[in-house]
DNA sequence: CCCTTAATACCGCACGACGGTATGTATTTG
DNA sequence: CAAATACATACCGTCGTGCGGTATTAAGGG
């Protein structure tokens, strides 16, 4: 196999190629050699020239998949024309309404039978994203009088497990109904919280979400 | 090594290591050889007699820390002297209350490193625990009248996860002051959903218990 | 523009460790 | 005494990983 005077092709390559069958077969079901088989001419030796570990290749897989999430939590986050509660909003409205997510759905049946990814999403949920993101947002609605709470950090993270893990479909294998009710659910927590975010917008574009989730399965 | 008379103590024995090295290292850092090595003779083909593979003894492994845990689950439920909202709190008491999480503290450091571990804690609670056993609870209170919701199942899930997931201390690495902090989201959660089962008793062990973790770590 | 040199991209093999199995053997049970 | 049980031992295939080697590219001097 010739070199690539790209490199970051042949990387974006091997990422592909992880990603698509760590969700198919599961990270620790996914062996370095399944990758090769996949790489159309490549060998280990070009793996571990990129990548130090395995390990190191679900790391970026994961870094890939949320990298674009977290630039639009970021965006959010640094504006200054919005309440804290407003800019929540914003997000939740943003996160369903993104078209990127159709992509994932239609790539990613679920999680449910690889323990490693689910463990890296729960970490960067609650260890990266709630933390860089959501927590500052939820101080400054305590500032400017949009959210009242006593412990932003714990607020942050149980609504983090609930929006981000609990109610994220590639997790826990949802269908319509059940993504709407726990939609539902959620939208009487957060006003149990004193945040009515959630409309009625949003509860349709999640059914139309949800649809498009059941016919890729 | 000589032939035991009584396996099951074999089988205790192994499952005693099993569990302890699968919390001091992680399940996939624990070699059957290290188990081997921890278990005083006895040999690869002893393990393979009594476990189909090292993912039947994590299953092992797992059942036994939730067996009784479990039965008082289920003792509760099956009282008739209680409504449904009574049993959650007398639950939520009871779990707080147990002194074996004692035991189970001071031997688990934390479930962070250990994806295979926090993944099945993470199933037996929402496709075994909250299913089996809260979920009943919820409709009998729906029955009753104390208990208001138009999604049962959702909302033990989402009560599940806060419970056993999110608070607790094996699988989030809490200081004292976090616990306490969850538990009084948790509360003002619980509350939203109409739920006041927490008391000043459950907040007092719950100090208690966060403080005995505390110290051996 | 060519030649040299260093850096890079990749190959392919070999290694040690791993999970698992097949077979053998001693002990217990009935 | 025979069948079942409780182990031991030797072995297999595969895995993740490291390394020596090679071909390609980039950089710079003349």
């Amino acid at each position: 196999m010739a070199r690539n005077k790209h490199p970051e092709e042949t990387v974006n390559l091997i990422l592909d190629v992880a990603f698509q069958l760590f969700m198919e077969k599961g990270y620790e079901h996914t062996s370095i050699q399944d990758i090769i088989n996949h790489l159309g001419g490549l060998s280990k030796g070009a793996i571990y020239h990129h990548f130090k570990s395995k390990e190191d290749i679900i790391a970026a897989v994961i870094d890939r998949m949320t990298e674009e999430s977290n630039q639009m939590l970021a965006k959010v986050r640094d504006r200054d024309d919005l309440t804290g509660k407003e800019k929540l909003k914003a997000i939740f409205k943003e996160s369903i309404l993104r078209p990127v997510q159709e992509d994932i759905f239609t790539v990613a049946p679920n999680f449910s039978n690889s323990p490693r990814l689910l463990f890296c999403i729960f970490r960067e949920t609650m260890d990266e994203a709630a933390p860089d993101y959501i927590l500052p947002i939820i101080r400054q609605g305590i500032s400017d009088g949009s959210i009242q709470t006593d412990y932003p950090e714990e607020l942050t993270e149980l609504v983090m497990l609930a929006a981000n893990i609990w109610m994220n479909p590639m997790i826990f294998d949802d269908t319509v109904e059940e993504s709407y009710r726990k939609f539902m659910v959620f939208r009487q927590m957060m006003e149990g919280f004193g945040l009515d975010i959630v409309d009625e917008e949003l509860l349709d574009r999640l059914q139309e979400l949800a649809f498009i989730y059941q016919k890729n399965r």
